[in-house]
DNA sequence: AAGGCGAATTAGAACGATTCAATCGCCGCC
DNA sequence: GGCGGCGATTGAATCGTTCTAATTCGCCTT
């Protein structure tokens, strides 16, 4: 019999209520499903008789406030639309699901307000562990978590002050080896396409193109700078780009992501402007869409799948062992993929 | 004083600490975390300040469990890789910020088991309600949600029982319209690649297409069943119609969505077919990237974010008054979008 | 047959916030 | 001066599960 029941409405079975269907106590019947291996199988065998009968689904609210923490994973991505991120947060789902563990995501959408009231959530909800790549300056806010324990591991971004573990990748060779890739093919000025300067992947990667820009000798950058990072910003850049007296226009764009790369192109193409002949492209990340561009994009690749599984991982093991002395970064290297967008002299 | 001191750690701030450092009970900080009317001005500023000063974040465990439900809302969405899903997620995200209501956002990959795996999650923590795009069979554990006081509304999939309110996009006029425009421009085989073939938008817009095609009279559609709907399966769907013998081979391609389209696009491409001349090609859902493919992509433009907003709009209306004695359907138009793939005759 | 042991089970106290009913203080009015 | 009334505050109970410490029971040993 249930312990309370309305006329209408059949209250929702408890443990109370599957223990008393079993015959047995509530702490028997929370000892078969956390650990069974306490409880007798004839017991453990009416228990689940009467969970199934009874459809008992157990409040894990109730749950987390004893056990003082939630197992859940909360993970805050920079920009949803990106299949570079949705790319990461697929990996980060494959270690997850195989330890059972729930992942929460959330989209910051590049907004600092979004991505404070994501980590208000996580705070509140006591969660476990949280993987962030981070858009505003919540260093003071990550350092809070950590105190109150609950783990974290930054993804695709460095902690400068090595405070906290991470996984990424290497941004200053990707801002090289494409910058070199464009003077080789004898490109001169560069269109550096991407924003907010602030953020972190867009830094390393300009100023890794700068200094190799330095390096060649008569390689010269000019920026152009973003408030996001999407197809349209990149339409916008390109129109920023042709504004400029015939003189100073690039003869290539170096994009801080692909999206920002396929506006770009669309831009170009709709001015007239031939790529690569006249202005060469290349973008960033190798998501699935570069290769299937109108013309193809070069780009460089990010492992990003594997970023996230060795950010999960990573995080489990901080998870694991919290006051564990050293902090670990992971680096990751991205690769070149050249494709009709820069090819040829 | 904090009511517990670890010589090492620093208990975590509760009410009760913020309560005694502003001279206050409880009860009172609680009244003022959620009915500031019921505090006077002068002990609301004190207990802001002890607040501040602890750095006391409320434990959402013990507030859930008290008043019985979580005020978070999940989204199962079918694969979050595809732009058409994560847009609909941020036209929902747009709609519950607003409302400051966490979303918790679930990826079913189209694979059942992770789809029931999100929903024991919801489930357990009584979330207040939850949009899903069904994979399997769920209707039975919905019903058991709602039963259990989880509002539930169906997202781009009509419920056939019209037990649950759902907001959808009209994949039988989608579907139409895609095969009357592959016929208008003189095409007769069709080959309609998607799967797996249970899937409601892919029952509905070969059935449709079928429905069109017959109509016309000369017009035949060779059905391609694939496992998923992304790229790689429309490469493989591609070479099933491309080891047919050239008497049956189709002269077009309606691909169940754009990544199978873009798949298809390249496959054929590689494998030397002109697209369109010998083969066009149209896809479903007019992603951002339709348009700046290789050869940029006709297809049938989906309202996604529009979707996404109006599904979470409508699931705040069912919170709001679950009794509410309709179930409400809401049914948008697609639309047609013509470019290059199926250009000319 | 008494004692001891271990496995299985259980009573009851947490976990931390919220809420209801009850109390407190204070003011104004007769 | 006493009393009604009202806003502000509070004590204590409650949400459902888990954990600790204690109990029960059957069986083996000596």
């Amino acid at each position: 019999m249930l312990n309370r029941v309305n006329l209408l409405v059949m209250a929702v079975a408890q443990v109370r209520d599957v223990a008393a269907l079993a015959g047995v106590s509530p702490a028997t019947v929370s000892n078969a499903l956390n650990h069974p291996a306490k409880v007798s199988p004839a017991t453990l065998a009416r228990i689940q008789a009467a969970i199934d009968e009874l459809g008992y689904i157990r409040n894990d609210a109730a749950r987390q406030l004893r056990a003082g923490t939630n197992d859940a994973i909360g993970m805050i991505v920079l920009d949803i639309a990106n299949p570079f991120f949705t790319d990461v947060a697929r990996g980060v789902e494959d270690v997850l699901i195989a330890e059972s563990r729930p992942l929460i995501l959330g989209n910051s959408a590049q907004e600092p307000s979004r991505e404070t009231s994501y980590l208000d959530l996580f705070e509140q909800q006591r969660m476990s562990g949280v993987l962030i790549t981070p858009v505003g300056d919540v260093m003071d806010r990550l350092r809070r978590l950590r105190d109150r324990g609950t783990s974290v591991v930054l993804v695709d971004r460095m902690s400068r002050a090595k405070e906290f573990s991470s996984v990424s990748i290497d941004d200053k060779m990707g801002g090289r080896i494409a910058t070199e890739h464009l003077l080789e093919i004898g490109r001169r000025r560069i269109g550096f396409i991407g924003g907010p300067a602030g953020l972190a992947q867009v830094k390393t990667r300009l100023a890794a193109a700068r200094a190799a820009a330095e390096k060649h000798g008569s390689g010269e950058i000019v920026f152009v700078e973003t408030e996001t990072m999407n197809a349209q910003a990149g339409r916008w850049g390109a129109e920023q780009l042709l504004e400029l007296p015939r003189t100073q226009r690039p003869d290539a764009v170096f994009a801080a992501n692909d999206l920002v790369a396929l506006g770009v192109l669309q831009a170009l193409t709709l001015a007239g402007v031939r790529v690569p002949d006249d202005i060469a492209i290349i973008g960033y990340d190798d998501i699935e869409f570069a290769a299937s561009a109108a013309i193809p994009l070069s780009s460089v690749r990010q492992p990003a799948q594997q970023l996230g599984s060795a950010a999960a991982t990573l995080l489990l093991d901080v998870i694991a062992d919290p006051a564990g002395s050293t902090v670990k970064h992971t680096t990751l290297k991205p690769e070149l993929v050249i494709r009709r967008s820069t090819a040829g002299a």
